[in-house]
RNA sequence: GGGGUCGUAGCUUAGCAUGGUUUGAGCACCCGGCUGAUAACCGGGAGGUCACCGGUCCGAAUCCGGUCGACCCCA
């Protein structure tokens, strides 16, 4: 026997499997290698993979990015797009991968740390940072995710680490990075400063104090200045208060005291009983004494003076502000402007260190409450509460920041402002409303980006330092060679602070500045020191800006950013060209998860619950940019939807097309009018497919697809069907099959991007020894072959379809049982090819399209009671009959009229209705959107009935065929008996029956191996035998 | 406090840019049917103040303003 074509696949095959069939037949095959080392054509397309840091395991929403990215990479591929940057890539540095050696270690302080070693404590951090990189590659295994791992880059490379010493010598000769004093957000855990984007993690509401100071005016026994503080450890700081020029203040008298405030706020304050003795403005009060609240440190020169700031309001607190140098970045800034020392008691682990204190020692928070009852004690609190805040904390340790003031580094950013926001003009942002929306607001206000950590394990910042404060960069190994005699294997600390070199300037020996940088610096970098550049590579081989990014929301402050600003200083361009920003994926409660709830889904467990390309389907169900919650029966339901739909048409073709010997030779277009249909869908379901994809709304071109399933399935092959079944390969079968694989095997590609296992294993079966559906080319619409009135034609015809099966249904006629006549009223008429595809669904012996006027309806009018009954009162029933009753004199009487004289009353249109009903023997329905209207005849004659019988009979001959597992070619004899008509229904439609069955003749004989029927209340038994060949 | 997104049936949602008859689907539910793809499929039913209020307009789910609520970002 000739081996069938096509391979018969098990219809119902659990997805799970599938996928392990296929990834070792790439792994067989080379497919994935093949992929991405070739290309089927040149047009340039750039991609960069956003690093995570494998030193967790990866949970569900990095399944959906990782799909995102490797949906886009196979359409590009299938486009004809050569990918350059297919790699992966590692983020390896940071706070994050200290704590865990920390906790590891039990460390506490950054003294433990040193005493242990660096060494041994940055060794354990560049090994951590891998824990889950088995599980991670598994992952995308698993999910398809088709980049080169060998190829990735990895942060913590020397030639990474390089690249960006070339971009911080670069931008420190311009000047871009300086070393200033700073107030900076600060961890006194930690003992580091904290980026903006990280600052940005941490906010919580947080219950604080909320306390309202005396100032005590210089040279006044009772008059007040009233402060507004949530931090009272800052208080013994203070160095200032503040006021706003353009702001009204007032004197008040309460209590027998006097206080300035702001105007605004008295009735606040002071509730009635406040007397106002007299208003000024801020500005009279600039430049007014006051004395020391807390006197344990003397007040420095210059100091305890109302001062002037902008940043003052009235919305919180008094319109004073309480102002300590050495805790907040606008004090800081007015300390400076009146160069007076700060008074910073607090040491670098956020305790109070200065003896003359009482509460010396303390961590500050804890001190706040031995200051309020010092105050208090001192008369010095007018009012003292809680304040529940938003407060921020470290993202990572959950300690409380400070803001403190440190020596730091820091990237100008807010000097380039107006560059940054043109570089975004270039950007494609997806969903667009974040490019002037979150992100361009962020850029707008884009503050100095504070760089250098007081840490470990990250890219140590290589510029040195000498006694005279010299400073130099270093740009490169050879550079750091050429001045100090050597470089050290690993570029990390400790060992790349012991080298040393005399000073250019003045020969005195330079040190490294002790820090390592931001990680956000090492990520933001990838554009460039993934590259090696400019060690390695040109400018023009990083191709930037890179064509797609995509990551979650989180990213717009955070990777997006920081790319965004070194493309900007370094390249002076956009670092990337298209940006998808999608939203997470939520728990079944719709719940964020997080490590704390327990909640997490792991992208493991995930595949392999539903499957890859289940998974992946659900990934782009709904918006991609906001949140879902998973939600597993719509998981299963989609991916039934979807797979088992594609599964059973291919499974039938498969099976027929073998019966037939069909092979698939390519398609040369079909002059049936149902091929032509579904062709011309195929075709601007392509086009519509290929327009979302091209503009990332690749779930809208999957919404298309799954349209287009759903029409091959549940319209084409259901009217199609039996053009497969006749005796022999005619050309017009032949036409059939070639167009229903054509349909079929563009799904499949279409579909490969979004779910590449499924598409390859139905591709392969369809095109055995085809390499792989990720290396075909896209399709292309071919406009010549859509044909937009046959689509609107087509919705009309499966409108009629579903009235007549509504018909049939209300009024108890099945399917099978032919009727004499449906009417059609519709507006457009309908191609006679078209109905005649549909007349065996239809099922009617006469099929007429009729005018409006041949409508088989009756128009009588009826009484609305609740309206007219309050009216006509007694004559109400007596003209209810006579409307009602009408023979249709009446009738024409109101339409003519628009109104009707009876017993003495008007009836206008608000008391009559007309209504519209089918005659006799007709039943009715419509759809008013395509403005059709659909007439059955119900009525059967014998004649219909035995029809209807034959084909009951039929069908219960096909289904012991399929029982005995019958060939469809296989022969059967035939013989019935029972209380039907069987002598009259055989004298009719013997000869359709025995075709229809392949019965070679019918008999009436009893036989013991029947099967006994009830067909509508007859019983019937049926005996068939195959014919021995 | 500022900014952004969103609010349509029990659930998931389409439609909204370019306002136009009764806001479409799918799931779940109930009733019925089909059966040479069959753990598939079809028909019907019930379920909507399109969050609320106001404005523009002949006409608003859609445009405008405000309110409320959810989520996110910033301070």
């Amino acid at each position: 026997m000739k081996k069938p074509a096509y391979e018969q696949i098990q219809v119902n095959k659990d997805l799970q499997s599938i996928s392990e069939e296929v990834l070792s037949y790439w792994k067989k095959a080379g497919i994935i290698e093949k992929s991405l080392t070739t290309s089927i054509g040149d047009k340039p397309f750039t991609f960069l993979e956003g690093p995570p840091t494998a030193n967790g395991r990866p949970h569900v929403g990095h399944a959906m990015t990782r799909t995102v990215k490797d949906t886009v990479l196979r359409y590009r591929y299938m486009t004809g797009h050569a990918i350059h940057r297919r790699t992966g890539g590692w983020d390896c540095h940071g706070l994050p991968v200290e704590i865990e050696a920390e906790k590891h270690f039990g460390f506490k302080t950054k003294k433990e740390i040193e005493d242990f070693g660096i060494d041994k404590f940055n060794q354990y951090c560049r090994e951590s940072i891998f824990r889950y990189i088995d599980e991670w590659m598994e992952a995308d295994r698993k999910l398809g995710f088709w980049v080169d791992h060998e190829k990735a880059y990895v942060t913590l490379r020397n030639d990474y680490i390089e690249s960006e010493w070339w971009a911080l010598k670069t931008l420190f000769e311009k000047e871009m990075l300086i070393r200033d004093f700073k107030i900076v957000p600060y961890c006194p855990r930690c003992e580091t400063s904290l980026s903006s984007h990280e600052l940005s993690q941490g906010y919580d509401d947080v219950k604080d104090p909320s306390v309202y100071v005396k100032f005590r005016e210089k040279g006044t026994s009772n008059r007040y200045f009233l402060a507004w503080t949530t931090t009272p450890w800052t208080l013994p700081s203070n160095e200032f208060i503040a006021v706003n020029e353009n702001i009204e203040y007032a004197v008040v008298e309460f209590a027998g005291e006097e206080f300035y405030v702001a105007n605004a706020v008295v009735g606040k304050l002071f509730g009635k009983d406040a007397r106002v003795i007299r208003k000024l403005a801020g500005k009279e009060l600039v430049g007014k004494l006051y004395e020391q609240l807390i006197a344990y440190i003397p007040a420095p020169d210059n100091t305890m003076q109302v001062v002037s700031g902008d940043h003052v309001n009235v919305e919180e607190g008094t319109g004073i502000v309480h102002t300590a140098p050495a805790f907040g970045a606008e004090d800081f800034e007015v300390g400076k402007r009146y160069g007076v020392d700060i008074i910073n008691p607090v040491n670098q682990s956020g305790k109070f260190a200065d003896p003359r204190l009482p509460w010396n020692g303390k961590f500050v928070k804890d001190a706040d409450t031995e200051i309020i009852i010092l105050l208090k004690k001192g008369g010095k609190i007018f009012k003292s509460d809680k304040v529940t805040h938003s407060y921020p904390f470290c993202y990572r340790c959950g300690t409380p920041l400070i803001y403190y003031p440190l020596q730091a580094w820091f990237i100008k950013v807010s000097t380039i402002r107006n560059l940054l926001k043109e570089n975004n003009d270039r950007i494609n942002w997806v969903p667009d409303h974040l490019k002037e929306g979150r992100f361009g607001n962020f850029l707008s206000e884009a503050k100095d980006w504070s760089l250098s950590r007081n840490r470990y394990w990250g890219t140590p910042l290589p510029v040195w330092t000498c006694e005279n404060d010299h400073m130099k960069a270093v740009g490169s190994r050879d550079e750091l060679k050429r001045l100090s005699g050597s470089v050290p294997d690993d570029l990390h600390r400790p060992f790349i602070d012991s080298i040393t070199f005399p000073c250019p300037n003045c020969e005195k020996l330079m040190h490294r500045e002790p820090y390592v940088i931001d990680t956000w610096f090492d990520s933001g970098s990838s554009t460039y020191a993934a590259m090696h550049y400019p060690f390695e590579n040109k400018e023009a081989d990083l191709n930037i800006p890179i064509s797609f990014i995509t990551e979650a929301i989180d990213q717009t402050r955070g990777w997006f950013y920081t790319l965004h600003v070194i493309g900007s200083l370094l390249f002076n361009k956009n670092a990337y060209a298209n940006v998808l920003s999608i939203d997470h994926i939520l728990d079944e409660q719709g719940r964020k998860m997080s490590k704390s709830k327990g909640n997490s889904v792991y992208a493991l467990d995930f595949l392999n619950e539903f499957g890859a390309d289940a998974a992946r389907l659900f990934f782009f169900t709904g918006i991609p940019w906001r949140s879902k919650a998973i939600d597993k029966k719509l998981i299963t339901e989609t991916s039934r939807k979807v797979f088992g739909t594609l599964a059973n048409v291919y499974s039938f073709f498969a099976s027929n097309a073998n019966l037939d010997g069909f092979s698939y030779k390519g398609f040369s277009g079909s002059k049936n009018l149902l091929d032509k249909w579904i062709v011309s869908r195929t075709n601007s379901t392509i086009a519509r497919s290929a327009e979302s994809m091209d503009s990332y709304n690749i779930h809208v071109a999957l919404r298309h697809i799954e349209d287009l399933i759903e029409d091959l399935s549940n319209f084409y092959l259901r009217l199609s069907r039996r053009r497969f079944w006749s005796e022999t390969l005619t050309q017009e079968k032949e036409n059939a099959y070639s167009t229903l694989f054509y349909v079929l095997n563009n799904i499949i590609l279409l579909l490969a991007p979004i779910a590449p296992f499924f598409t390859e294993y139905l591709f392969l079966k369809l095109n055995p020894g085809s390499g792989s559906v990720h290396m075909q080319h896209y399709p292309v619409s071919d406009p010549a072959l859509q044909n937009d009135v046959l689509e609107g034609q087509v919705k009309i015809a499966s409108s009629i379809l579903e009235l007549v099966r509504r018909l049939r249904q209300e009024n108890s006629v099945k399917g099978r049982q032919p009727v004499t006549e449906i009417l059609i009223k519709s507006n457009e008429g309908l191609m006679t090819e078209l109905l005649e595809a549909m007349s065996s669904e239809l099922n009617a012996r006469k099929i007429r399209f009729i005018q409006p006027e041949e409508r088989p309806v009756r128009r009588r009018m009826k009484l609305v009671i609740q309206k007219a009954a309050p009216v006509l009162k007694s004559k109400t029933s007596g003209i209810k009959i006579a409307v009602e009753e009408d023979d249709g004199k009446l009738l024409s009487v109101f339409q003519e009229n628009n109104s009707l004289e009876l017993f003495g009353e008007t009836l206008t249109d608000d008391f009559i209705e007309v209504l519209e009903e089918p005659v006799e023997k007709y039943a009715m329905a419509t759809d008013s959107r395509l403005s059709l209207e659909v007439f059955l005849n119900t009525e059967i004659d014998e004649d219909l009935q035995l029809e209807g019988m034959a084909r009951e009979i039929v069908r219960r001959i096909q289904v012991m065929r399929k029982e005995q597992s019958l060939q469809y070619d296989q022969e059967i004899d035939l013989s019935m008996w029972g209380d039907a008509n069987l002598n009259r229904i055989v004298d009719s439609h013997g000869e359709w029956i025995r075709n229809e069955t392949l019965a070679r003749d019918i008999s009436f004989e009893k036989n013991l191996s029947a099967r006994e029927w009830d067909i509508d209340g007859d019983t019937i038994f049926i005996s068939i035998q195959p014919v021995k060949r």
